[in-house]
DNA sequence: TAGTGGTCTAGACCACGGC
DNA sequence: CCGTGGTCTAGACCACTAC
């Protein structure tokens, strides 16, 4: 397209003139750099944004300008922008653009949720900070007691197959997904007490609350962070793309040295800040 | 690779009847399927991968087989062996193939490293578990004082333009970058100190010590959690490609309610769990 | 040498969005 | 309507690895 240079084929990359570019100036890749072209173009287009060049919300030039700007075919602009789609730092638009993502402020989740004084004033410790954003919705997607894995039962310490309450949830705000969670606590603990009860649990989702209930006493929480791509699962119900990472928290409850809670928690990972205070010593 | 054990039909997941071996059957894609091939090629290929079909560290298919068996061309298979790529599933090596990446084993980085049991039996607190790689190596980047940049004088409490003590740090272990960080002191505290003299600091990369030598002591920490793409400078020095992960940690130390050290620690996420206790109350 | 993945081109058709 | 990005094809050459 465009800028019918008759040394098309005789120069692989680059070094074609082209005198009526729209708008843009060619820019050469420099053909010593031993990195690929697509690459050297991720990083141009990287740099760019990095400075501010490129503000929030501006989309980047098109394909077809990107084209003559660079003097490569359509396929090699296309890899150099699914590089900057899969750092999350553009996203594309069909029939609009590619546009550099905004830095949206993410959701605090502070270790500070799970201390007396937020709890005494009904805050909700499922997440905190959601003061932009309205009260949490909590769905219950099982409740139900259950033999426990032998990861879960190892997690418990308690002996495989024995009883555990399942509790899985997903919470929402606004109507987007911000985190799902599945907690098991062992059965013995909660039998034939309201917190048992799925149409009567009073503190749902709140582990501390349901517990102290039943004169179970958390004292100690033991967080542990990875981050990882996404499962296709995980993906739908956070609304993610396929790919797009995943903080997930293994969480333990202790009370006077036992385990009597454990939850896996998933949410967003550009959705959130993760914070954790604690005293030293 | 495939095929030559008369167990592998037997085992619970290779469920492949591998008669003629890799003629690898025609695998028909839905065409009802509003998805694109390439997605449900991806989908398909991950399902084998996630149910152990494909065990770790197994080599995928070749793009040929691919090819062959979807019955597409070899950029549609390209597209979706880089989907599996960009979520760290799967890892190419030219002239090789392609496999399936295992699950590493995690450094853990645990709050108790903050300890002072942990301090008084000599262990030094930018990392732990090196059980399995042996000790950290420290390489000193920057030792300077600096006037304090706004965002820094905010996270300490200073005025801005303050002088501040800057220590830029690499944690290397057996040769691979693990981390790197970059703390910020106030430079009133550590003035005139062995300190904030970079051929005598007594505790390198441990600023509980160094600043309980100079009687100030750091009784809550602070961390703050996120994670997103790395910066190419991210990439180069901890040994990523460009689009990895990182953990980002932004740490403030106190004392006696004052911040007395704030540092921001960069990791490569896939090699970390990120372990946090802390009492409840 | 044969097979693998890595890069690049040229050209085609489609779906979406705004005018 | 036209321009945008999304998908797909066919074919080429390269660099690396194993044998």
């Amino acid at each position: 397209m465009s800028c019918f240079s008759p040394l098309t084929s005789e120069l692989p990359f680059a070094v074609r003139s082209c005198d009526r570019l729209k708008g843009s100036q060619l820019t050469r890749l420099d053909p010593a750099d031993p990195q690929p072209a697509y690459r050297q173009i991720a990083d141009r287009l990287r740099e760019r944004i990095l400075r501010g060049e490129l503000a929030p919300g501006e989309p980047l030039p098109s394909e077809s300008e990107l084209i003559a700007e660079f003097a490569v075919s359509r396929p090699t602009i296309r890899s150099a922008l699914s590089v900057l789609k899969n750092e999350g730092r553009v996203h594309a638009r069909q029939g609009r653009g590619v546009f550099v993502r905004g830095v949206e402020p993410r959701l605090r989740r502070s270790s500070d949720r799970y201390s007396r004084r937020d709890r005494e004033a009904g805050r909700t410790p499922v997440m905190v900070d959601t003061t932009a954003i309205g009260p949490p919705k909590i769905e219950l997607l099982r409740f139900a007691p259950e033999p426990a894995s032998p990861a879960v039962a190892g997690r418990l310490a308690l002996a495989e197959g024995a009883l555990i309450l399942l509790t899985a949830l997903r919470v929402y705000t606004a109507d987007f997904v911000v985190q799902t969670s599945t907690a098991y606590m062992p059965y013995h603990l909660v039998k034939d007490s309201p917190v048992a009860d799925p149409g009567q649990q009073p503190w749902l989702g709140d582990t501390i609350a349901n517990l102290a209930s039943l004169d179970v006493h958390v004292d100690r929480v033991r967080e542990e962070v990875v981050t990882r791509a996404s499962t296709p699962q995980e993906a739908t119900d956070l609304r993610l793309r396929s790919g797009e990472h995943v903080f997930k928290i293994a969480r333990t409850m202790f009370a006077a040295g036992i385990p009597v809670e454990v939850s896996d928690i998933v949410m967003a990972a550009d959705r959130y800040v993760l914070a954790y205070e604690f005293p030293v010593e």
